[in-house]
DNA sequence: AATGGGACCTGCGCGC
DNA sequence: TGCGCGCAGGTCCCAT
């Protein structure tokens, strides 16, 4: 469940313990999550790279490495960046300049690494829609605008916008007042204003929070993320709505559990 | 265009 | 207690 605030959290701590250094050595332990190029050359094409920048694009991560390169990370449901790492139970493992390992973990290992030439020209990055934080209201409301469809399902097409996922439409909805079948289109121009603060006021709170650790996400340093604490709904089926005591629901929408209080959103 | 389903995976929690 | 099953949700792919 890395979305936006989990995978930030994770940069940002990446950029102050790996930026500059040097990954002296991969050890891979299951090369299953490496998608490109072989593993063979995964390892040797690292091997002396240096860590110059780091950057997030929605819930991916790219290390761009001094040998010209960019090393793309995307966690999906069960990766964990971890530093300094234990090696052993790491799916895959890079052994830094410092001695330390940072390790990639993923116990679903639906987790992807790639070592490309060009992320740009990777098709997640060729589709990828805008991030919340780099639109501004009257562009927002033209692309609900153009959608019939479901806004929670469409809060969650990274194609639409990047970076929310299951949780994060679960809250955001909630905190403005939307019921998750509702058609984007049709919402009021006071609900699609409401929306896009509380987008972004929710991320950038979860990000302050170090994300939200349910399941198998934690921190770089292995820390769990802190803002579960504030969650409103998800999660929360049969508990009362902390606003009107009615008791949350969750259902099934486009095949993913969606929670809500059918009381406050409408 | 929108929607639904399945696939990829593993391990947890549930009911029997 | 043990076992089987549903489910978790990011992304892609296919069918309708």
């Amino acid at each position: 469940m890395p979305e936006l605030p989990e995978v930030e959290t994770i940069k940002r701590e990446l950029e102050k313990t790996v930026l500059n250094k040097k990954i002296k050595e991969v050890i891979i332990y299951n090369p299953f999550v490496i998608k490109q190029p072989s593993k063979e050359k995964f390892k040797k094409e690292l091997a002396g790279a240096v860590i110059k920048n780091i950057l997030r694009k929605g819930k991916a991560l790219i290390f761009e490495l001094s040998n010209g390169k960019f090393l793309v990370v995307h966690l999906r449901m069960t990766g964990q960046l971890v530093y300094p790492g234990a090696g052993k139970q790491a799916r895959v493992s890079f052994k830094l300049s410092d001695g330390k390992n940072l390790d990639f973990n993923d116990r679903r290992l639906l987790g992807e690494l790639r070592l490309v030439d060009n992320w740009e020209n990777l098709q997640f990055f060729k589709t990828l829609g805008l991030e919340p934080f780099g639109l501004d209201v009257n562009k927002f409301k033209a692309l609900l605008n153009a959608k019939k469809t479901k806004i929670k399902p469409l809060l969650m097409d990274q194609t639409f916008i990047s970076g929310v996922g299951n949780l994060y439409a679960a809250e955001v909805l909630f905190r403005a007042k939307i019921h998750p079948q509702r058609s984007a289109a049709l919402l009021s121009d006071k609900e699609k204003e409401l929306l896009f603060k509380e987008i972004k006021d929710v991320l950038n709170e979860a990000i302050h929070f170090g994300g939200s650790s349910v399941d198998q996400y934690v921190q770089l340093s292995g820390k769990p993320g802190n803002y579960v604490k504030h969650h409103k709904v998800y999660d929360r089926e049969g508990k009362p709505c902390l606003v009107c005591k009615t008791p949350i629901q969750r259902i099934a929408l486009g095949g993913r559990g969606t929670y809500f209080c059918p009381k406050c959103q409408r």
